[in-house]
DNA sequence: TTCTAAATAAGTGCTAACACGTAATTATTA
DNA sequence: TAATAATTACGTGTTAGCACTTATTTAGAA
């Protein structure tokens, strides 16, 4: 495939960025067809040009790059997504594959760094920069992984652990024993494999909220 | 004066920013004479061009933007500098008031206002970004205005409770007392106004995680 | 029907976070 | 210089979550 003939649309709130973006990319040959520096000027732009390509950042105002993914797919778009973002935590890599996002480059990437994704992304493949740290996120994803071997009831109390739900509240609203939702915060420890510490679970499941809440 | 007779030195750790900020400078007709993509780079290249202006990131690699402008003086450069930051944060800014720097602009500034920056820092003005003051609409959230009103102690703590770092870990790295710890995260919890629960800082710590985090 | 998994519940002890107070030492600023 | 704010630190008590254990009832599978 020419570069020519690949649609994009990249989205930053910093001016600069997306000027040194759509040059470098222009300047390559790449075709890019709209650009965005918010969110719901993103997802507008996205779901009238249906670009092959969108490289959004994450913090964007009005709505995240998150948000803006979640939304276009949501009226049908098949356009591929990938993340331009300065954060290399899990937690946001975690939520990119929870996302099933096609890439996820980081702000101090290169352009051949980048010109690397897009290839890779077109082709099909999921591409994540070279320079995210794969350990922390594979421990985080296995405890994902794991989610699957919670019960109804361990999953219906997880839900509420993650909405800052004390036991005694979860016990009063399910006319259960407040020990029965200790057993049960036991049992899912356990099933997650999360570390012996003080308030683990409820730790661990506000980080992952948003994937707990979404389930 | 000419454009072409301002000389410019350049410094970012992010490869499409700074190829943004060249790209844009120079077709208004700047003179840039030098880039660096970390602090210890921007430092000999100061010292050895000696430009009239250095548009610096704060965060970079090796040495902070800071760091640079301090040793550069140290050094007896007379170049002005220009902090150009994804922070609007009173304490950058009291910080760069502190080191009398000369220019502070924000990453989400347009061109014209960075060229507005350059030309009253040139005629010997100092310069604050526009977008400092007015609270944006976006980040007006409550949480956030509340955020402000920490001490740089109070801030760096919270990043550590965000990160699930124990009282006596934070304790131990910073070389406090644990009981220091806790009476910061008791003033933090007075001033973010948070309900009177258990584990009610590390529970909102973790929930507003990326916001904190992304400070 | 027997076996197993899930859901229910309780005993006992530990720990980190927090409430609420006091107070000394530094910075900062008016 | 005086007043104020920030940082440091300790005392004492409370509580929610958790470890580790035992045990009954219910429901589904072999």
């Amino acid at each position: 495939m020419n570069k020519k003939d690949i649609t994009l649309v990249i989205a930053d709130d910093h001016p600069m960025l997306l000027k040194g973006l759509n040059d470098e990319l222009q300047s390559n040959g790449y075709n890019i067809i709209g650009q965005a520096s918010n969110g719901i000027q993103a997802l507008e732009v996205i779901l009238k040009l249906q670009p092959q390509i969108a490289l959004l950042d994450i913090d964007m105002p009005i709505l995240t790059g998150f948000e803006v993914i979640k939304m276009a797919r949501e009226k049908g778009s098949k356009t591929k997504f990938i993340i331009l973002s300065f954060h290399k935590e899990s937690y946001y890599i975690v939520q990119a594959k929870t996302f099933q996002i096609d890439g996820y480059l980081l702000k101090e990437d290169t352009f051949f760094e980048i010109e690397h994704c897009i290839i890779q992304v077109l082709n099909g493949h999921i591409y994540f920069s070279k320079s995210i740290d794969d350990q922390p996120i594979n421990l985080a994803s296995e405890e994902l992984r794991r989610l699957k071997l919670l019960t109804l009831s361990e999953s219906k109390i997880l839900k509420l652990i993650a909405q800052e739900i004390s036991n005694q509240d979860i016990a009063d609203s399910l006319s259960l024993s407040i020990r029965t939702i200790e057993k049960h915060r036991s049992n899912i420890i356990e099933k997650l494999s999360l570390k012996k510490e003080n308030n683990t679970l409820t730790n661990w499941a506000l980080v992952n909220r948003s994937i707990i809440l979404s389930r």
